[in-house]
DNA sequence: ATAGTCAGTCCATAAACTAAACGCACTTAA
DNA sequence: TTAAGTGCGTTTAGTTTATGGACTGACTAT
């Protein structure tokens, strides 16, 4: 299968994952959500081949999940930076984050986490449901087709 | 750069990118939550060619996110379920799933969704806070060391 | 016997990725 | 007025990885 056909796919997830799943996508949309906006930046930070930074950020505006923002003229120079879009991926990170931090080994002492400001906590974060505010296990979600 | 080099990064979501930032891998993850578990049947679902899927596999069954588990004799066949640490890859779905309905263009008619057992509503995921149980949205949280 | 099932391998071709050098439009320091 | 520096790219050539289809091997069902 062409991993183009994807997109059109009725899965979200499958939707989701035409634009985020490759090796470096979500890297450099990490990077975006750290405060990193510059090409040469990402460059340095991931250790990325330049022809394929240049794809991927060229896919992602294309995606509407970052924009070209002017920062200085002669010469004009663009960075990257988050559309809404972009930050709604913010669910996503944390729960990839809090996925590696406890499920994938390391070296827990000098890992990166999160303060959440509004109650000033290191945050652990998890899923709940927006109807009932519980937090949502695997055992209690089944698959059905939305009306 | 090595994409290998990531495993040992001190950035969770790096470190979680490492096993499952590729083409393929998370879309099999998502077929083991939908209850796929045997190798034909992701070759079939997903049209992945057979040498990668046997590579993915592999890969998920070393990293402990699969066990293969024997369901016949003569001859000896195994398939592939989602252990704790796979499962615990619930909430990364979830929240991907919410984003790919949300903010990716599709039929959202035909679109498939989560139904919350225990409140009974058709699932509506966020991600909030451990520990003020308040929705957890980007401008809230910043980056720190954990001590 | 013959066909079918299922997990997995083999192989040739095609696509994707990498590293390092180069281009271009400017700015700042000598 | 050269000379070096900055920043976002492009080009090129070589390596790595993915693909699709045929094939194997152990079995079962007819």
């Amino acid at each position: 299968m062409r991993w183009s056909e994807l997109e059109s796919a009725d899965c979200p997830i499958a939707r989701a994952l035409s634009i985020l799943g490759d090796r470096w996508t979500l890297m450099i949309l990490r990077d975006c959500f750290f405060g990193v906006h510059r090409f040469e930046a990402f460059q340095a930070n991931l250790g990325i081949s330049r022809t394929i930074l240049r794809d991927r950020l060229a896919h992602l505006v294309q995606a509407g999940i970052l924009v070209q923002r002017p920062y200085q003229d002669r010469p004009v120079r663009y960075d990257y930076v988050l559309s809404a879009k972009g930050k709604a991926l913010n669910g996503v990170m944390l729960m990839l984050g809090e996925w590696g931090r406890t499920a994938v080994d390391g070296q827990p002492e000098t890992q990166i986490r999160h303060r959440h400001q509004t109650c000033g906590h290191v945050l652990t974060p998890y899923v709940a449901c927006a109807a009932c505010r519980e937090e949502v296990v695997a055992k209690d979600v089944r698959a059905v087709r939305a009306a």
